[in-house]
DNA sequence: TCAGATT
């Protein structure tokens, strides 16, 4: 559709035009039978270079496949290492689980992940969940959340007298790309924290209400066991804002949570295998 | 004692 996005003169009716072309695709819904249902994979651990070509060959080889997707982050457009895989038929899926998942694709230094997704209509936001929770001592802050209404009294002060604080993120984010170093916890979407000694039946609400008095928090995990599912003593929070996350781990480090002493920084890259 | 991710 032809759209006038500039008028260039007036008195002699110059114009100029954009052109937006739109593609759909218009089929007819596949008839619902037991042998398509659930033949919808999930594949984490993929190379982050792998493309949707790739990743669609590597799987051809069981079946037809009616879509795939790879997942991007939304600001860099990276790959996150994971994508769906639809099939025509679920015993194609469950092949293809048996071929490739643990398998490491040509090139590929890590093993990937293959199993049945999630089915999406009956996830839970857990964000939203988590946070519509409030403990009584939320209601009642406690030193925790006195602490972190004064460091946010604080940047507001900053803000409104032109202080900059020394942790300020612009100053952290233009050092990070200048001398291109790597700042531990730093994720490109946040900064992401290590909680270590966590109980085992800690879950994401406690680590919402721990942080979330200090600022922005986008995401929380409580790590957990496969089989068990309890937790394996430690997780992570991501949050937005440098000067924030730091207030949070120069706080919530030693912090006492029930019988436990939390241990609070920004993560690493350690791995826990070997 | 430093993950997993769910269109």
């Amino acid at each position: 559709t032809p759209v006038i996005d500039k008028i260039l003169c007036y008195s002699c009716n110059i114009y100029r035009f954009s052109l937006w072309v739109s593609y759909f695709k218009v089929s007819y819904a596949r008839p619902s039978s037991a042998s398509i249902r659930d033949a919808n994979l999930y594949v984490s651990g993929l190379p982050k270079t792998m493309t949707q070509k790739e990743l669609e060959q590597l799987f051809s080889q069981y079946g037809r496949i009616i879509t795939s997707r790879i997942l991007v982050d939304q600001v860099t457009g990276v790959s996150r290492g994971v994508g769906f895989i639809r099939f025509d038929k679920r015993i194609e899926a469950e092949e293809a689980i048996k071929g490739l998942n643990g398998q490491k694709p040509s090139g590929a230094t890590e093993p990937i992940t293959v199993k049945f997704a999630n089915n999406p209509s009956q996830k839970t936001n857990q964000a939203i969940l988590s946070q519509l929770y409030q403990s009584p001592n939320r209601r009642y802050p406690g030193p925790l959340a006195q602490q972190a209404q004064r460091f946010r009294l604080d940047n507001l002060l900053n803000m409104a007298y032109g202080v900059k604080s020394r942790f300020s993120p612009m100053t952290i984010d233009g050092m990070t790309s200048l001398a291109g170093i790597n700042i531990p916890g730093h994720a490109g979407t946040g900064w992401c924290i290590f909680v270590y000694n966590l109980a085992p039946d800690a879950d994401e609400s406690i680590l919402w209400q721990m942080f979330g008095p200090f600022g922005a928090v986008t995401n929380v995990k409580v790590i957990r066991d496969f089989n068990t599912n309890k937790c394996k003593g430690f997780g992570f929070v991501t949050m937005t804002n440098y000067d924030e996350a730091a207030m949070a781990i120069a706080s919530l480090n030693g912090y006492r949570l029930g019988d436990r002493v939390l241990q609070v920084s920004f993560k690493t890259n350690k791995t826990h295998k070997a």
